[in-house]
DNA sequence: AGCACGCCGACT
DNA sequence: GTCGGCGTGCTC
């Protein structure tokens, strides 16, 4: 008979075999969705193999209820390389289905369930996603001499320009738009189509169409190799692009783009979560226009199957997004390329922990597309690659406007020097100089402090106990309330935990000795602001963080940013991407060890990378730009190199450390992270894994070493005691032998607790 | 993950 | 006497 294996959206590592009814065989296609009975519910599964099998008696089928897409929701070539990441990451293929089909959720199975047509075949009750809309172009005919006026002439003029546009979108400018487009179009001038209607906030701006500007000479060059690689010219087919902060390396991949769009085919760009800003869409979008799907995790689950459907249909070509783009449906990919690729954010860390730029190296090699990855500051296992031949390299030198050099850095030693005029350590003196100094000059400063919140911990004055969170081993963090805030009673804060988002009143007294002398100690970029407001009170301070970003204010912000309406800004992360202020001059970090300190292998590349990335931003244009780093390392390597602006050197030493202490890009990892309520239990379980680790055959034979087990560094998280198990092996094969061996044992593990794989894992914690 | 089955406390 | 607590077992 014939048998489907289907794919349930269930954390169950196995798809599921049914019987394929005779009627349902002729429809039956992998990649479609079906209709099938699962544990008395009807549930929507996606059929992954399909195939003659024997009957067996003791696993009788049931039989598939009904087919629901008559073509593939997932392509040939997209199925196939969610088959591999399931197998690779040990994931179940039901989850990673889940998280690139945007359809299979539940809602859709009870309006399909009462429409059971013919053949079993369903049809939707109702379309979804099919908001529309009118949008206006122009024809090829040239008008009568002297035949428009008015508005009809002024739309003509910019749809020829700048290409087509929405209508309604018009009538902002143009009251009469629609009657004037209505005019245009009975003259045979313009034509009006419908359109589904994009519902993506990033789409709202109206997109001006933009010029190529001259390319530098480094980016000709690159430009053109890749381009060769899209057109199958060269054998060359991943490419690390290197290039500095503004060297110009959007400019290559929009031409990249635009040459594979010229060959037919489809491009996928892949971008760090907080990037994905509608500057960086709107650069796109003047050049494509309507040709690009946005992917970000504030779609709607309509307009995702809008875009969706649109790739899948062809009308959409280029998709750009964040880390789940990597599953978007783009039709006959050419090219991939991940901006930004050393960037962490690429790594999924909850559900199936991919990540995203090793996998658009796998997408792209099986698509045969070319790859592009992009870094002022490349990941050590992408540099290696090039060092390997695997990836060309290609470096963009200087930056793309020849005005702009490099800015100074100047290394503070905050041994050496102690608290400026505000008193505060975190302030030296020579910080407050240069603020003082760039004001002064009416030009802008950015202050990078990676830690929220006003002050990380609270601390008893009489005993010394730290205030901490009860589910997680951290200390709360100090937030400071809406209203006024008096710093002598702490009243009308707020104490958060960063880890499980705990939140509370502040104390009044100490938990253990009941004292009522409580003491803030530590800064954070509430504190920074506060402090600087003081210091400052004729400037314009604003922070951006997680906290103001979750008001939906940081784009707001930015763009008074841009307009020149700050003076100081103080935020997190968020202030190191790729923004572009020709005002900024000055940029301070303030504290450079908060990232050095972090327990694990890659937090002097992570804090390089971040020191680079924070210094780019400054001086970006005519104005030389300074930088001031804060720090009680002053000769770490990656401080000092960051400081030299010497991106090679670093990666150069510390692949010679890697190398030398057995690290990627010279091991492969693999994390096997348990956890449970009871400290013991959760220790109990790592053991016995740690055990069978030790007894698969690879690790006898000494071609993997297991490390652990041990706490994790976040000791306790949620509630749950955390410990894990390391796995490392020079070469894939033995690992993954190991992880083979280890795998079937994890679902009949001590039921209280929890355990994962955790293939090249990012985070430690 | 759901979702049912199953065996022990506070209620109309 | 019952409603319901969530432990544990299974899903083609």
């Amino acid at each position: 008979m014939l048998v489907a294996d289907v794919a349930v959206p269930v954390p169950l590592a196995r798809a599921f075999s049914y019987e394929v009814p005779q009627h349902l065989a002729p429809l039956l296609v992998p990649g479609a969705r079906v209709l099938c009975d699962f544990r008395k519910r009807q549930t929507i599964g996606v059929v992954v193999g399909l195939g003659e099998r024997e009957p067996s008696p003791d696993l009788p089928l049931k039989p598939l209820r009904a087919v629901v897409d008559a073509r593939p929701v997932v392509p040939k070539e997209l199925l196939d390389f969610l088959l591999e990441v399931a197998g690779y990451y040990y994931a179940p293929i039901g989850e990673v289905l889940r998280m690139a089909l945007p359809a299979l959720e539940r809602g859709e199975v009870e309006r399909l369930e009462d429409v059971q047509g013919e053949l079993g075949t369903l049809k939707r009750t109702k379309q979804i996603g099919e908001a529309r809309e009118l949008v206006i172009s122009a024809t090829d005919s040239v008008e009568e001499p002297g035949t428009l006026r008015g508005q009809a002439r002024e739309i003509l003029a910019l749809v020829r320009g700048t290409g087509p546009q929405v209508l309604s979108r018009l009538e902002d400018r143009f009251k009469n738009a629609r009657s004037a487009a209505k005019k245009l179009a009975s003259l045979g001038l313009a034509k009006l189509e419908q359109r589904a209607r994009a519902h993506a906030p990033l789409f709202a701006e109206l997109a001006e169409r933009d010029t190529p500007p001259e390319l530098t000479t480094a980016q000709a060059e690159a430009t053109a190799r890749v381009t060769a690689s899209i057109r199958g010219e060269s054998t060359e087919r991943g490419f690390l692009l290197f290039g500095v902060t503004g060297s110009g390396k959007t400019e290559v991949y929009l031409r990249a783009i635009a040459a594979c769009l010229e060959v037919g085919k489809g491009a996928l760009v892949m971008v760090p979560e907080i990037a994905l800003t509608p500057q960086l869409v709107g650069r796109f979008r003047a050049r494509f226009g309507d040709d690009l799907a946005v992917v970000h995790s504030g779609l709607s689950d309509k307009a995702r199957h809008a875009m969706h459907k649109k790739l899948l249909a062809g009308e959409v070509k280029v998709a750009i997004g964040a880390r789940s783009a990597l599953f978007a449906p783009v039709p006959s990919l050419g090219l991939v390329i991940v901006d930004e690729e050393h960037d962490g954010s690429f790594k999924q860390e909850e559900g199936v922990r991919y990540h995203a730029r090793d996998m658009a190296i796998l997408r792209a090699h099986r698509a045969g597309a070319t790859i592009v990855l992009g870094s002022a500051t490349p990941s050590l296992e992408s540099f290696e690659l090039s060092r390997k031949g695997k990836l060309t390299l290609l470096r963009l030198p200087d930056r793309a406007k020849s005005e702009a050099s490099l800015p100074v850095v100047e290394v503070i030693d905050l041994k050496r020097f102690g608290a400026g005029p505000t008193g505060d350590p975190l302030l030296s003196l020579p910080l407050h100089r240069a603020l003082e100094a760039t004001l002064a000059k009416k030009e802008q400063a950015i202050l990078f402090l990676n830690r929220r919140g006003h002050s990380p911990t609270i601390v008893c004055m009489m005993c010394g106990t730290v205030h901490t969170c009860k589910a997680c081993s951290v200390s709360l963090t100090f937030h400071r309330g809406r209203g006024g805030f008096d710093s002598e009673s702490l009243e009308g804060g707020r104490v958060r935990c960063h880890y499980c988002g705990y939140e509370d009143h502040v104390p009044d007294r100490c938990e253990k000795c009941g004292s009522r002398e409580l003491l803030l100690e530590g800064l954070g970029t509430e504190k920074l602001e506060q402090t600087l407001a003081e210091a400052f009170p004729a400037a314009t301070i604003a922070r951006l963080d997680r906290d103001v970003a979750e008001g939906g204010k940081s784009e707001k912000l930015l763009s008074r940013m841009r307009a020149g309406e700050i003076d100081i800004l103080v935020g997190t992360q968020m202030v190191t991407k790729g923004h572009d202020y020709p005002n900024v001059t000055m940029v301070g970090v303030v504290n450079a060890d908060a990232a050095l300190s972090m327990p694990d292998f890659r937090s002097g590349e992570r804090s390089f990378s971040l020191l680079v990335q924070v210094a780019g931003r400054a001086g970006r244009h005519e104005r030389p730009g300074r930088v001031i780093i804060q720090t009680r390392n002053p000769e770490h390597p990656a401080i000092v190199l960051a400081a030299r602006h010497d991106v090679e050197g670093f990666l150069r030493s510390e692949l010679k450390d890697r190398a030398e202490v057995h690290y990627p890009p010279f091991a492969k990892l693999a994390l096997l992270r348990i956890e449970a309520i009871d400290a013991r239990v959760a220790q109990r379980t790592a053991g016995d894994l740690a055990r069978a680790c030790m007894a698969s055959a690879p690790a006898r034979a000494g071609k993997v070493d297991v490390l652990g087990p041990s706490p994790a560094p976040l000791a306790r998280l949620r509630a749950r005691y955390r410990f894990r198990v390391l796995l490392r092996a020079t070469d894939r094969g033995p690992l993954r032998a190991c992880l083979a061996a280890v795998e079937p044992l994890l679902s009949g593990i001590d039921r209280r607790a929890r355990a994962l794989i955790d293939v090249d894992p990012v985070s430690m914690m």
